[in-house]
Parts: structure tokens; sequence; C-alpha cells
DNA sequence: AATAAAAAAGATTTTTTTGTCTTAAATAAA
DNA sequence: TTTATTTAAGACAAAAAAATCTTTTTTATT
């Protein structure tokens, strides 16, 4: 479904979401071993969520990543998957034609129209302070 | 969604089954040509298909691909994208954890639940036969 | 029996993805 | 101002996926 960047983003900013709730800081080494990731793949993805502004980052000691401040704009899922992986997932088709729409369908496009949509309304409203939430209950888990 | 194997894969089933329709056995070249295809990588995935016994074919001068004839069964896509993808589409983590489940959940298991069920259904639902049958009339192409 | 056409098998290459390593830049604290 | 700690950047390496090439096997036709 995602590749393992997107996977990785994903659980990454979550641990990061969850330690902002907290005011933490949190540096690459923790959030590697937080969500058992590959340390060094795991910075050069948090390099482009810090490009694309989903992550902060603070460099130095005491440096390292958190969630932006304003507060005014609360992260979706969406943007992450988007930064990583682009919107192929549900804009792209099913069977890889290159063009395929209503009025020149690929054999399976009606069968998928309503799961790449419930996808894409899915990944679009869900926010990442709601997930952040849930690992901070301990009731969600972030690795095993 | 799927990887690119799949894809060729699928769109070749599907226009081999359309030909079939007609009694017609159509060649690699025919195939490759017909679905926009790199025409040894499809053979390649042809011999999969075949050993997966999804399609069958046969050697030599006016050989080439056709769907079996038992008719008894109609292949459905789920065994497709099973005999080339495998199921972790619907059975593994969307973030990629090795365990997830009820009890022990991703933070985004319960949102991912509906999705995948969906697909899971609608993959093992669909018959080759009747997205074939679609192809004939004209109303679903396989390039472009 | 020889030839030609087709798939099967296996080796190889190319491209992409995943992952690592090294150096540079920034910055807090001693 | 020096040192230590951190992210950033870029080069590099390994593994996987995509794609190709070559040889073998099968078989219909001449």
């Amino acid at each position: 479904m995602f590749s393992k960047a997107c996977e990785y983003g994903i659980r990454a900013t979550l641990y990061i979401a969850e330690q902002s709730l907290n005011q933490r800081r949190v540096n690459i080494r923790e959030i590697a071993k937080a969500i058992d990731s590959p340390e060094a793949f795991t910075a050069k993805i948090m390099q482009q969520l810090v490009k694309s502004q989903i992550v902060h980052s603070v460099k130095g000691p005491l440096g390292g990543f958190e969630m932006l401040r304003s507060g005014s704009h609360d992260i979706k899922l969406y943007q992450i998957v988007k930064a990583i992986d682009g919107d192929n997932i549900y804009k792209g088709c099913g069977l890889g034609l290159k063009e395929c729409n209503e009025e020149h369908p690929c054999p399976v496009h009606f069968k998928f129209l309503n799961i790449r949509e419930e996808l894409r309304e899915m990944l679009e409203t869900t926010s990442i302070t709601e997930l952040a939430k849930d690992l901070d209950k301990g009731i969600a888990f972030l690795k095993q």
C-alpha cells in the first residue's frame, strides 16, 4: 500500500506528535528506537518531512524534532502520504493505465471507485494529533 | 497498490479471457501489444500465472495462452493478486508493524479496517470473465 | 526428418527503493 | 571560544523490482 519510507514517515511523525503533546522534543536516535526503524534511513525521511513543513527541527545540543507550534493547522495523514509517496494511491489507475477515467475506464475502474474514495476520505480527515492521543493513552502502538 | 508485475498480470489475464470468449488462443507478442507492456517481462509473469493454474499455455506453432477449459471454476481477481503479490495488501499492517491486530493495533488499524475489508471483498467476488465481457463490449480498455 | 514457431527456464542487466556512511552546518553549554 | 551534540546534505552501497537476453524444450507443418 505505502512505501517503507512512507510507513516510517507516518510512524515517526506520530511518535513526535505524541511527545509534543507533553512538550518533549525528540532526537533521531530516540525516534528510530521508538518506532523500530533503521536510524540513518529514518533521518533521511525526516529531512523530507521538515522540508514539507510537517514537522519542525532544531539543530545542536537539546535539538531534535517536534510538531510545528503554530497549532492553527492540524496535520492530516494525507499530507504525509502526499509528501513521501505522492498522490498516486488514490489518483492513479488500479491497473496502471496512463489514462483511466469515466469515459475511458480500465476494467476495474468502477469496482475501485468506492474503495479509493474511502481511502482518500480517511487520509484527508484523519488527524495526526487524534492518533497521537491514542498512543499517549496506550491503546495503540508503533512497533512489533 | 499493486506491483507492476501484478498490474501486467491482471491485464494480460483479462486480454486472454476476452479472446477466450471467442475461442482465440493468443501468443505473448500479441498480449504485450494489446496491453502495452514489455514483452519479455510479461512472458515471465505468464510463467507464474501458468504455474498458478490461472491460465493455460500451449507450446509450439499455433500455441499460446488461453483460459483453462474446465469452465467449472471462474477465476477471481483475488487469485491473480495472491499469485503475484501475495496477500499482504489486505492482511498486512498499513504502517508495516509485524504484529498488528485488535489487541495490539497500530494507530490506523481501525481506520483501515473497512477499506481493507472492502478491497478483499471486491477482489474475492470480481470474476475475470465478467470483466472480460466488458472488454468485448468495448466499454472498458486495457491500455492508455 | 528438418524446420519454424511458440512457451519455459535461467542468466543477466537496469532501475528503483532501501539503507548506510561521511562530512558540513548549527547551536547550547562549559 | 572551544567542545559536544544535534540535524542537513550528499555520496555511496545493498537489496529488490523491473526488464532483457540467451538457450532449451515442445510441437505443428512441410
